[in-house]
DNA sequence: TTTTGAGTTGTTCGA
DNA sequence: GTCGAACAACTCAAA
């Protein structure tokens, strides 16, 4: 009877979880130790929210295995085969992570390791790599990628953890580190959360969320973002759930799945796509440093009220409504004319479900840059997009205070009120019109 | 093989 | 106030 290993990354839950099942098939009798390992360099990078969200879904793993699960710190080509040595496993079992830096990491692990590293399924209804036009070349176009992916179809969810499973209790772990200092208003974390709130979602929202997923100021979207990243819910399980349903909503919904595996996708055949140009052309376009503007657009100081209060609520909470990044992230490539990593970075940095892929290729659409980008004079009016999505002003009150006492849509406009900045809200930083020219220009140099 | 039409998320301008 | 056109270039799939 082998014990085997069950390392954890971005796959913290026990349910619909094809590793977990291969490591208990594997040790039939012996037992499966679940392990995660706390890399300081993906700690690093995570930023306050991210790293906070990880911390309890950590706790609410250990707690949903008994306390069986066992964190290490260090590297994984280090800790993984350390941990391994001292079992006395036979194997060690994962989710694959199509991701560059996960792919990276395991080949590095395996290649430490004197058992096998058994890579079962991915973070995907479909793995990354596997839709592809009949030539076997990858779409570089969503459509005609989402028709392929929903033909290519994907499993039904597995079912949970075999009865009788027995975590192997012979290693030592580690007590989880502190959380980072701050207040952020982070939502129930954990495999738990992430079904109840699903289950809410499908109750009384995904009928009308093709029109309702638009609206910042009420709470119409699924959030299910953060628990995806972490793999507290499998996206299978989603479609799973919605394939009963003929609705609008749904339909749109499952669209939206399909457009974080189309970037994961795109992110798996092209792994530098992560920061380079899709279309390198793009890299020679002329873009303006980042300096005082770009700090007041990180900082939700610009002027422009749906900017900003998108910008806080990054900031407050670690997340954004979707509406708002696009609209954000116009702000910055072609108000502020600021090349978009430097944007993706202060979403990566302040994102609770900041996903390297999604984040990343949704920063290049808006730039033009991308697969599939928005067309280049596409350019969002800040104002006309706060108040079309934002029409009773309730979203911009909550996160910006300096435009409580202006009611109405009336708070998207304080230039247009005698008292609209008698509480200090900061004038404009640029005149959008100007800017919006600037930027259509430069795209047509780039043509030329 | 070549042609054709459609393609997540918008804005502005002029009739 | 509403409406259609214009704003590129390219990918993909169907004809």
């Amino acid at each position: 009877m082998p014990d085997t290993v069950l390392w954890l990354r971005r796959d913290l839950r026990l349910a619909d979880h094809p590793a977990l099942l291969a490591a208990a098939q594997q040790a039939a009798g012996g037992r499966v130790l679940p392990l995660f390992v706390l890399d300081p360099r993906i700690l690093r990078r995570a930023g306050p929210a991210r790293t906070t969200w990880l911390l309890r879904s950590l706790s609410a793993l250990r707690a949903a295995t008994d306390g069986g699960l066992v964190l290490r710190s260090g590297l994984p080509h280090e800790v993984v085969p350390q941990v391994v040595r001292e079992l006395g496993a036979a194997a060690v079992h994962v989710t694959a992570d199509p991701g560059p830096f996960g792919r990276r990491r395991d080949d590095l692990v395996e290649q430490a390791l004197d058992v096998p590293l058994v890579r079962t399924g991915t973070p995907y209804a479909v793995g990354p790599g596997s839709v592809t036009k009949p030539d076997g070349s990858p779409y570089a176009v969503f459509t005609p990628f989402c028709r392929a992916w929903s033909a290519h179809g994907w499993p039904a969810p597995a079912g949970g953890p075999p009865p009788g499973l027995r975590w192997a209790r012979s290693v030592q772990g580690e007590d989880l580190p502190a959380e980072p200092a701050g207040d952020l208003d982070v939502p129930e974390v954990g495999e738990d959360a992430a079904h109840h709130r699903w289950a809410e979602f499908l109750e009384t929202d995904v009928d009308g969320y093709a029109d309702g997923r638009n609206r910042p100021d009420r709470p119409a979207t699924s959030r299910m973002s953060a628990h995806l990243k972490y793999g507290e819910i499998h996206p299978r399980t989603l479609l799973a759930d919605l394939a009963g349903r003929r609705s609008k909503g749904a339909s749109t919904y499952r669209t939206e799945l399909a457009w974080r595996e189309f970037y994961a996708d795109v992110l798996w055949h092209r792994p530098r796509s992560a920061w380079e140009y899709l279309r390198p052309e793009f890299a020679g376009m002329a873009y303006d440093e980042p300096g005082e503007r770009f700090a007041a657009w990180q900082a939700g100081r610009t002027g422009f009220p749906f900017v900003d209060a998108g910008m806080r609520q990054l900031l407050g909470s670690g997340w954004m409504h979707n509406r708002v990044r696009m609209v954000t992230a116009s702000f910055c490539v072609k108000d502020l004319h600021v090349e978009w990593q430097h944007g993706a970075r202060h979403f990566l940095d302040h994102l609770v479900d900041g996903d390297l892929a999604s984040n990343n290729h949704g920063w290049q659409w808006v730039a033009g840059s991308g697969t599939d980008a928005a067309p280049f004079f596409r350019v969002f009016n800040p104002v006309t997009q706060g108040l079309k999505f934002d029409p009773d002003g309730d979203y911009v009150r909550r996160w910006v205070p300096e435009l409580r006492h202006l009611p109405g849509k009336a708070a998207h406009t304080p230039w247009d009120t005698e008292d609209g900045y008698a509480e200090g809200y900061p004038e404009r930083v640029v005149d959008h019109a100007a800017e919006r020219l600037v930027a259509l220009d430069r795209y047509a140099r780039l043509r030329d």
